[in-house]
DNA sequence: ACAAAAGTGTTGCATTTACACCCATGT
DNA sequence: ACATGGGTGTAAATGCAACACTTTTGT
């Protein structure tokens, strides 16, 4: 196999968002600066799950490979949804260091593509070769890298944008989940509050969420019907649609 | 004033669209070759607006930059709506050629963020110092040079889908339009035929469109009254909506 | 007077909203 | 038997889809 050579100024960042304990969290890994020469910790943070393109690579399939090295996932849903490319989103004073620390320019003006991912979290291994991940509730975000603050910021406003108008919920969810679950997912992507009632009228009239005939195990009251989300119906009945808004 | 030097690696490219002749249209610009010692022409087509950006400059900037020199506008609808990064979109032989002959190195990997923005066809001069700027309509637009047919068609889908749900079609139009004006630029955008009647009364729902005391002026036939989008009352009056499509 | 586009209302149907109680299961 | 979440229906208000004729102006 030929040795690629991996491009200095074209990266991609991923924003795994996953859902657990009735959040949206998003998966982060740990940043530590050790001081050569003395040992000793300079500082520890998080960034986004992020690395520059190979030369022979299209950005999608960095995303692809970062996302699958991080999580060992394959096949999830994975969207580009913005560029960033800020003169200083490097030049931060920790960036600085740690880029110099890690042998590379510090001036070198990175541009990164910004992709937002959704998986079910039961799925994933949080430990693996590159690092220690981490699940971090959206409301929990501290300081982060670079500037992924901004970039978490603007993946959320494209995912909620996105859940309103396309079927992309159920990628939160394992391959079956109950309506409730369901529930909860929109109202904690959205942060609003919705009727029960109202919500399976109109999941009713969505040919492309099929209930099977199993229920939930191991509850301690009445188990919930499972339902999984069919794409193939989905893509068959889909209509456009024209609102704009009020 | 300092010379500023441009980035090598980072371009943008705008779809800029117009409506005129009842057609969408998009504006780009001649680039022609001519052999340097025949003095022949090799070839021309069609490329969109777009250049590398500055050093110290945003990729929004850029894009505003590129805008006004082209168009002489300023305060004009712009959004990013994708990067285009494809290790082989300029590895065509044509583009290949005119980049070397333009002194630049054809297999450095060139990365482009798209824009796409909306202007009314009637504030522009499309002569400008910087080559021939026309208008394209969509539908006859040939083979462009690089990947530039991939841009449009990708600018056309997020602009399809912005303006089905936030009011941006106006900004296609003059300050002043006329009800039948606007319903042409949705129908002509999303390709589909609306009823006048409903149109209109989805529209009189819509409190950021305000009726003037004012009508059309010159036409052969009833004049239509005018009407102008207000932001300030859009921003004050919107709400959220929750569909996912059927 | 004619041509050309502006402007306007009704009806039947689908969707939204608001709201409260019984049911099935595990402990 | 009790606690827990699952599951269900109705009525009123709003929005949507389909449809045709009169009005105003310039020529």
């Amino acid at each position: 196999m030929i040795p690629r050579t991996l491009n200095d100024y074209i990266s991609v960042d991923c924003v795994i968002f996953g859902y657990n304990d009735n959040e949206l969290q998003v998966l982060l890994v740990e940043r530590t600066l050790t001081n050569e020469s003395t040992k000793e910790i300079e500082f520890t943070d998080l960034t986004l799950t992020g690395n520059h393109i190979y030369e022979d690579e299209t950005i999608e399939d960095a995303a692809y490979r970062v996302l699958f090295d991080r999580t060992g996932l394959d096949n999830v849903y994975l969207e580009q949804f913005k560029a960033f490319a800020h003169p200083d989103r490097l030049k931060k004073d920790k960036d600085r260091k740690w880029l110099i620390h890690d042998g590379r320019d510090p001036d070198k003006r990175i541009i990164s593509i910004g992709f937002f991912s959704l998986i079910s979290t039961r799925d994933i291994i949080v430990e693996s070769k590159c690092g220690i991940a981490k699940w971090i509730p959206l409301s929990e975000i501290g300081e982060l890298a670079f500037d992924h603050n901004q970039i978490v910021d603007e993946a959320l406003k494209a995912l909620r944008n996105k859940i309103k108008h396309e079927p992309i919920g159920f990628e939160l969810l394992p391959e079956k989940f109950t309506l409730t679950e369901l529930q909860n997912v929109y109202e904690v992507v959205l942060g609003t509050e919705l009727d029960k009632r109202n919500f399976r009228k109109k999941i009713g009239r969505m040919k492309y969420l099929i209930p099977l005939d199993e229920k939930q195990k191991g509850v301690a009251h009445k188990p919930a019907r499972l339902y999984m989300f069919s794409r193939d119906v989905y893509e068959k009945t889909k209509k456009e649609m024209f609102d704009f808004t009020v």
